[in-house]
DNA sequence: CGGCTCGTTGACAATAATCAAGCGAGGTGG
DNA sequence: CCACCTCGCTTGATTATTGTCAACGAGCCG
């Protein structure tokens, strides 16, 4: 897939700007109710698009941004770098997620965010998030939310290194990422494009790039996953389920007032 | 110690209730101005003081609190707990802290809270957190900030867990409270009490009992800390902020307008 | 045709888990 | 008061998991 055509969009029959807060919105919508004066408050404050090269930084680690990026198409990662050089990716996103809305209140990033694949993001002005913030309490808390969901993400995978056995653990990521796009209509009959490096992999896992291989070979094993050329198709979804140990609850996909 | 005596409180000159909000404020003014209205919404808010034995939920995974809580002595825990009861601790919690902050947008808790020691804690309900996210927009990004924090700390913990050596883990968490402590003044001379078991440790670290004993040992021949009897004294911070590749910049503590 | 990256394998060393046991402090009941 | 218990910490022996080093082949690109 040439790098000049970002992968995981969605079709784009309107403006690529428009299509990304549509799937923030739908993002949002999956937990709460979004009025029509919220829904534009979000188009509003997107900036333009701004494409980024496979393993470029969006946002690095140490800089002040000032304003928000929402990633717009393809898949990005945040991480930690080490002085080293070490480098441990602590959660990964995909398209319509806000990425660093964190730089809003921490301004000095504490992580990077880098693009897994081609990447195009929209820039979101820091004064305007702190106008919704007046203007909009209930918008304002579905952001808030929305990094609260980052931190639980974090949990579940502090969980997946700390407690549980490689395999599950590699299991679990695939089936947080497949449900993550499985909401933007991105992962039909269970397959979906995720161009990663094994890499990438090993330091989503915390592993070595060797023993990742090895891990994978043996998640292959199973039967219950391919994962090739930078395509994951999932055959038995209980199954990974269950050797993941995946319970979705603390990705809150459930409408509720907030 | 006696359980019935809550350690590592402030000295209660004035109400546990009075002196909570002040430690919670004194954190929040480490990050920003707190404008005196802001001060009374915060003392407004809490409802009352709740004793918690040690070992006890402050908050259990999966409920649905109606209200946020506010540890007001005591450590606590934040942690994830699988299926077979493996747990993994995902971060620790001092006085003053928002411990379950969480629980305003999130509802159903996907990790639960539990008190390392005997422990105090005042309730906030999430109507009156609504009430503030309405009426007072700075104090709101305040709390979010808070929470972007203990993310913060999440990402530090992975890359201690994926990609630190174990005993630099363990001095990163040394680190880690020792300089949440020293702001409240709860960490005189490099000593602090810190009361848990080896038990609590190996949660915190993803490790076995045994091995942790055994890194706990390996940490204690480089005369850099000491550990016993739930009291740790620094002897060597520069050293010890050295072995655990320890950059406090995560932890957000210099005022900026936000 | 090189020269790259990426995935893969083998051999070996380091790290960590597991199982089992003992020790010491503190509490309890006789 | 002491015997006895429990809990937390510690140790040794063994096994399992993971990292490191080295090498190779496939595919891509100039």
């Amino acid at each position: 897939m040439p790098q000049s055509e970002p992968i995981a969009s969605k079709p784009a029959r309107v403006s690529p700007l428009a299509a990304a807060a549509a799937s923030l919105i739908l993002k949002l919508q999956r937990r709460d109710d979004i009025s029509p004066e919220e829904e534009a408050a979000i188009h509003g404050m997107l900036g333009g698009i701004i494409s980024v090269d496979q393993g470029q930084d969006i946002v690095a680690q140490g800089s002040r941004p000032t304003s928000s990026t929402l990633l717009v198409d393809g898949f990005a990662a945040r991480y930690v770098l080490l002085k080293d050089g070490r480098r441990q990716i602590t959660a990964v996103h995909v398209p319509g997620d806000f990425v660093d809305l964190h730089s809003f209140l921490l301004k000095t990033m504490d992580h990077g965010i880098v693009a897994l694949s081609a990447c195009r993001v929209a820039p979101a002005p820091h004064a305007t998030l702190a106008e919704i913030s007046r203007e909009h309490p209930h918008l304002t808390r579905m952001f808030w939310l929305n990094t609260l969901i980052d931190g639980a993400i974090h949990r579940e995978w502090l969980a997946g290194m700390g407690r549980r056995r490689s395999v599950s653990h590699m299991a679990h990521l695939i089936c947080e990422i497949y449900t993550m796009l499985e909401i933007l209509n991105l992962a039909p009959d269970f397959t979906f494009f995720f161009p990663i490096t094994q890499r990438d992999l090993a330091d989503m896992l915390g592993l070595s790039e060797v023993h990742t291989n090895r891990v994978l070979q043996e998640l292959r094993d199973t039967n219950m996953v391919q994962w090739h050329g930078g395509i994951i198709r999932i055959f038995d979804w209980p199954g990974l389920q269950t050797l993941a140990e995946f319970d979705p609850t603390y990705l809150q996909m459930f409408r509720e007032p907030r």
